[in-house]
DNA sequence: GTCTATATCTGGATAGAC
DNA sequence: GTCTATCCAGATATAGAC
């Protein structure tokens, strides 16, 4: 690819991901970019269609590789374990990634149409198996997933709650989060335990 | 109050909490509200101003209050338990306030200036006390309210995720988040269970 | 393909009549 | 206190030279 697309490309995922779309600025970019604002508009003809570009390939990220789930061949509990870990260290490499997703969707809810729907089936029909075998507590997978969802993006959504809260700086938050990645198996052990 | 007065306030709070700073314009402000943009001025100076007037009043009912949680006379996983749950029948009456809030934050760090400090270490003592009486499972409590508060937030904050997830309609969503008031009890006594 | 200069428009803010 | 008309800065987008 072009070395000024690539250039345009990495400033204005920086860019739009920590101001969003009403916060960012085709100068700011262009700055960030060490080139001209002409030439964001000569590879991308517009602020919208850059935009796009860029949520399109941060909105599959958001959502885990079906690999992760499939390749970990034990039970349900095991699978969302290894889950929430991978993607809690997934995230503190990309810690504006749910703000940006969640945020731009919640404005714009037709961002949200291009959804992996085969994960949550083949996670709820993993689920069944295993509550039938009895080695997980009977409840409402929605509620379940929910919690999990909530349980990864939480730090991230909040950390300058937390940081304030815990009177912390950026690296004892990072600790924190390094710790979670571990700590959060046995949260959902606890919950999903028969 | 100024009938005015109050009638720009409420339209402000209505565009503020879905469109974010950025995102709101002081013409549908007006709009909304039936009056000229001249009269928002003239009442509030600017667009900042009138930002920070509504936001001041949010953030305080974001956090719950100190009396849900002190009247409360239980233990502490009775505490949490209740809280959880009037924090998402709270949530439900506001559903764009999570985004609302953490997002202005996350753009604006010195929003989270006034946090009540008073209300995590409240709770860590008492978490702390329940714990030397075996009441509690022993682990980090920044780990636990990072996870309760993810619960708490998570349908709010991924409520279009869910609904085309699941194939639901608005109707089906509040049916889950209601039912959620009650299941999230469980889940939470699950994690703190010694 | 890259730049400078400029067109065009939008949005926050103000002036001034009533 | 409320309105209309207007100003002006800032932002997207384009024209046109090189």
């Amino acid at each position: 690819m072009n070395p000024t697309e690539e250039k345009i490309l990495d400033a204005a995922e920086e860019i739009f991901m920590k101001k969003g779309y009403d916060g960012s600025r085709m100068q700011a970019i262009a700055d960030l970019a060490g080139i001209n604002k002409a030439m964001l508009h000569y590879y991308f003809r517009s602020k919208d269609k850059l935009f796009e570009r860029i949520f399109e390939t941060k909105f599959q990220g958001f959502f885990p590789t079906v690999e992760t789930l499939i390749n970990n061949e034990n039970n349900f509990t095991d699978k969302v374990c290894t889950f929430a870990e991978q993607y809690t260290r997934f995230l503190i490499k990309n810690p504006y990634l749910p703000h940006f997703i969640l945020n731009t969707i919640q404005k714009n809810p037709e961002f949200a149409k291009k959804l992996p729907h085969h994960i949550p089936q083949m996670l709820i029909m993993s689920y069944m198996e295993d509550c039938q075998n009895g080695l997980c507590k009977v409840m409402n997978p929605a509620q379940l997933f929910i919690s999990i969802f909530g349980m990864c993006i939480a730090p991230f959504m909040g950390k300058p709650l937390f940081v304030s809260l815990l009177g912390a700086n950026d690296e004892d938050f990072n600790e924190l989060v390094e710790m979670r990645a571990v700590d959060i198996e046995e949260q959902i052990r606890a919950i999903l335990k028969p």
